[in-house]
DNA sequence: TTGAAAGGATATGTATACATATGCAAGATG
DNA sequence: CATCTTGCATATGTATACATATCCTTTCAA
């Protein structure tokens, strides 16, 4: 009775909404969703709420929800709020890290250097930067950096995929990266991982502006 | 019918939460909320959830409600996530102020200069941190300070009632952030922040500290 | 006397019925 | 013919009944 049905259904709306098979501006409507998943509205309006919070839908005339439109500006402040966040992390990482995690950050780096599958890489890329998240030891910081990519996970997506050149920038990025966080250079870190947050921002914003004119 | 039931119990409980009128630890079961209330159990449930993802509330045995333990670890934590959040938003200030909001900031100073009553400088204080917060153009980053410090307001509110000298201390670092700001220097900006945001806290946390050994 | 198991009490989770507000359309009136 | 008004359709908001899990108490046995 621990609450499965609406987590289950607010994981189904999330994944539907990163992966691209719910499109923004569609209708989320309590009613049809709930006889779509056979549950009542009881737990559909929960997840809904849920979404809204996590600003993934928005609601519009009626109080209705739909899937969040993102425009190309709303794009750019989010992923210069996940920039400013993670750099912020990965600064208190420099200084705070293990030796442990330290050679597990070389290790994951090395694992990447030598993979050319983008699936693959992004997997490896999500650990990188998994390490430096709980390396930096603030969970609240954690917490709201997972927040925020939760809006950007739908475009991060696409980095690998759609732009292979993305791979070589980012080995290096991650490489340079590296190297500050074991120099324990907290400043160099933080100016570093902005950058690399960017540099991602802009190979989406590119694809974004080949798709819409 | 626009949620207006939930949307009351809801800032009431945060309220009551903020005010220390309720403290930590203390039970929130919806059925008794709902006859305090006197409506049904439904808005105040969704109420429950939207205090749980501010993590204003968490869950225990039995899926149960109740106020949210903050141990002082805890606190420094999010102390240091907005400081890190607060001090990204100045340092973009810095550079994206309008000329009007530079003057408007200067006035807000002088005003602090010669206030002595510690609400009404409380309430300076707040529209120094909303012009700052406002003049960094990122609402993503906006929003997220504005969750972080939900969870802080309770504890800041002491910091110049129970600590007279902490007046003092706060408009000299006003002073010197504006002055960063004035100069557009971003990274003096956010060094000043930073420890500002941190020197907030070292006044709850003495306070902190004498309540509980 | 103590410990374990079973059952009841009570909390939250879910379903559904009812209330209410909003938007759209159709018709009447100027 | 245009515009305003009215009413209906349908969406979400709220209340309540029922389902289920967890904790606590009680009882029985070793």
């Amino acid at each position: 009775m621990t609450n499965r049905t609406a987590e289950n259904i607010f994981d189904k709306l999330v994944d539907g909404i990163v992966a691209g098979k719910m499109i923004p501006g569609e209708p989320l409507a309590e009613k049809a969703l709930a006889e779509q998943f056979g549950v009542s509205r009881t737990p559909v309006r929960e997840a809904l709420h849920r979404l809204e919070q996590s600003n993934l839908a928005e609601r519009g005339s009626r109080r209705a929800f739909f899937v969040r439109k993102m425009k190309a500006a709303d794009l750019a402040e989010l992923f210069e709020a996940v920039g400013e966040v993670e750099s912020a992390l990965a600064a208190l990482a420099a200084h705070r890290l293990t030796e442990i995690e330290r050679q597990s950050l070389t290790a994951i780096l090395e694992e990447g250097r030598t993979c050319d599958d983008p699936q693959a890489y992004g997997e490896i890329n999500a650990r990188f930067h998994a390490t430096i998240k709980s390396g930096a030891r603030n969970s609240a910081l954690a917490a709201t950096l997972d927040d925020l990519n939760l809006r950007t996970l739908a475009w991060r997506a696409a980095n690998f995929h759609e732009n292979t050149n993305r791979l070589a920038t980012s080995r290096v990025e991650h490489q340079a990266i590296t190297e500050a966080i074991l120099a324990q250079d907290a400043e160099a870190t933080r100016s570093l991982m902005r950058s690399h947050v960017a540099s991602s921002y802009v190979v989406v914003a590119d694809i974004l502006a080949r798709r819409e004119p």
